[in-house]
DNA sequence: CGGAATCCTCTTCGATACTG
DNA sequence: CAGTATCGAAGAGGATTCCG
C-alpha cells in the first residue's frame, strides 16, 4: 500500500501525488457530485477493475481525501464522500472542467457519458460575485437521462443543485450546446434557430443565464 | 507513442489524461516558471530519466501544452515554453499549490527543493484585484541560492518576477515560514519575535504584505 | 452489494550506453 | 547539450474468483 513519491519538497508534487494516479481525479469527479456507492463508482468509471477501484478508494481514505460511511437502515449501506480535504479540491476541479471545456468540441465516438457530469460545467462557470435572486427549475435533456436542476442567483453567486421538482423550462440539446450558451459564446436566439437547441416553458429564462454564468476569469 | 485515454466524454478525463501522467504536472510547474531546457528540466526533476522525459516532453508537444523553441546564437539551444494551451493551465496549477500548502508542514528530510519553487507559492496567494501601486524589491534567503524578486501592486493585482537588482529588504527564513508570512497565519513580528525569521533593509515593508497577498479564497 | 485475493500480462521505469 | 537505443526489473492493470 505504499503509494509513489516525487523527492521534491513542494506542494505541486504532493498534488500530483494524490491526482496523479489513474482513476482518481475521475473518483473525485464523481464524489464532488455527491456521497456514492461502491458499485456506483465503478459504474461510472467506465469499467475500472474492482481491484484498482479498491485500491484507490483505500489510497483517498488514508490520505484523509474521503471517508467512508455505514448508512443506517433500512438503506443499510456504504458510501463514501469527500471530506473537508476533499472538497478542498473542488476548486481545482472546477477549473480542470474550464481548461478541459476546449476539448468539448471534439467528442469522441462511443465514449461514457453521464448528464450528470454536466452540473460540473455549470458549476465550474457559476458566477462567484452575487448575482440576481431568481431561481429557475430546469430540465436539461440530454442523450441520457434528463438532469432536473435547480439553478439559483444569490448574495454568495449562482448555486447548482438537483431538483426533482416541476420544471419551469425543459431545454433539449447537445453537451456542447450546453457548455456554449453557459460561456456565451452560444446566443440561445441562435441556438433556437439553428434548432440546436429545443426549449418547452418559460423559454424567456434562457435570456437570463448571462446574469448567472459566466467565463469566470481565470487570471494568470 | 499513444497515450492513455479514458473512454469518457467528460472535460476532466480529458484533464486527467493530461495532467495524469507521472512529472507531466511538474514539467509544467517548471515551465510556468519560464522557458528551460532539457537539460534544466532533467536537473529540477529530481533524476527523472532522460527516456521519460524525452516521453512526456513529446507528449506535450503534441498535445500542443508546450513548444520547442531554437535559441539565436550565439546563445544556441533548445528550449521548451508552455503554450497558450499551457499557460491556460497555470490558474490551475496556482489551485493545487494552494490546495497542497497543506502539506507543507510536514517536510520530508532529504527531498530536494529549488527556491524558485517559492515564486509559485508568491503567484498562489497574490491578490487579483487591485492592489496599493507600489513595488518591492526583496531579497529571499531560504536554504540553497537566494531568490530575489520584485512584488508589486498594481491595477491588475500583485505580481511577481524574478529581479536581480539591488535589494530593498532581505529576508532569512525557512519555506514554510515565507508561506505562513504570505497566508497571513504568521505574523512579521512574532516571526522576527520567535527568530524564525531574520531581515535587513527597510524591515517595514513586510507590514506591507497583507496588502499584496491574500488567502485568495477559493470558495466552493 | 462490497470488496479482498490471485494470477497473469502488458507497460513502464530507471540505468546505462551511445550519438549528432 | 539534446536527446535515442536497449534491456532487465518492477509495477500496474484486467479478468476472474470467492467470501461475508
Amino acid at each position: 500500500m505504499k503509494s509513489f513519491r516525487y523527492p521534491q519538497s513542494c506542494p505541486v508534487a504532493r498534488a500530483a501525488e494524490v491526482i496523479g494516479e489513474r482513476w482518481t481525479l475521475l473518483i473525485i469527479r464523481e464524489l464532488a457530485l455527491g456521497p456514492q456507492r461502491f458499485s456506483d463508482l465503478r459504474e461510472r468509471l467506465s469499467g475500472v477493475s474492482s481491484s484498482v477501484l479498491t485500491a484507490r478508494i483505500n489510497g483517498l481514505l488514508e490520505k484523509g481525501l474521503i471517508t467512508r460511511e455505514q448508512l443506517d437502515p433500512p438503506a443499510a449501506s456504504t458510501v463514501y464522500r469527500l471530506s473537508d480535504s476533499g472538497q478542498a479540491l473542488v476548486p481545482v476541479l472546477l477549473g480542470l472542467v474550464r481548461w478541459g471545456a476546449r476539448y468539448f468540441s471534439s467528442p469522441h465516438p462511443g465514449d461514457h457519458f453521464e448528464p450528470d457530469w454536466l452540473r460540473l460545467g455549470l458549476l465550474a462557470y457559476s458566477r462567484r460575485e452575487a448575482t440576481p435572486a431568481h431561481t429557475y427549475a430546469i430540465r436539461i435533456q440530454t442523450p441520457g437521462k434528463p438532469l432536473p436542476v435547480r439553478v439559483a442567483g444569490g448574495r454568495g453567486g449562482t448555486t447548482v443543485t438537483l431538483d426533482d421538482g416541476p420544471a419551469e423550462l425543459t431545454i433539449t440539446l447537445e453537451p456542447s450546446v450546453l457548455m456554449g450558451l453557459v460561456t456565451g459564446a452560444i446566443h440561445p436566439s441562435e441556438a433556437l434557430a439553428g434548432g440546436k437547441l429545443s426549449a418547452e416553458g418559460r423559454v424567456e429564462i434562457l435570456e437570463k443565464l448571462p446574469e448567472l454564468f459566466d467565463l469566470n476569469a481565470d487570471s494568470t
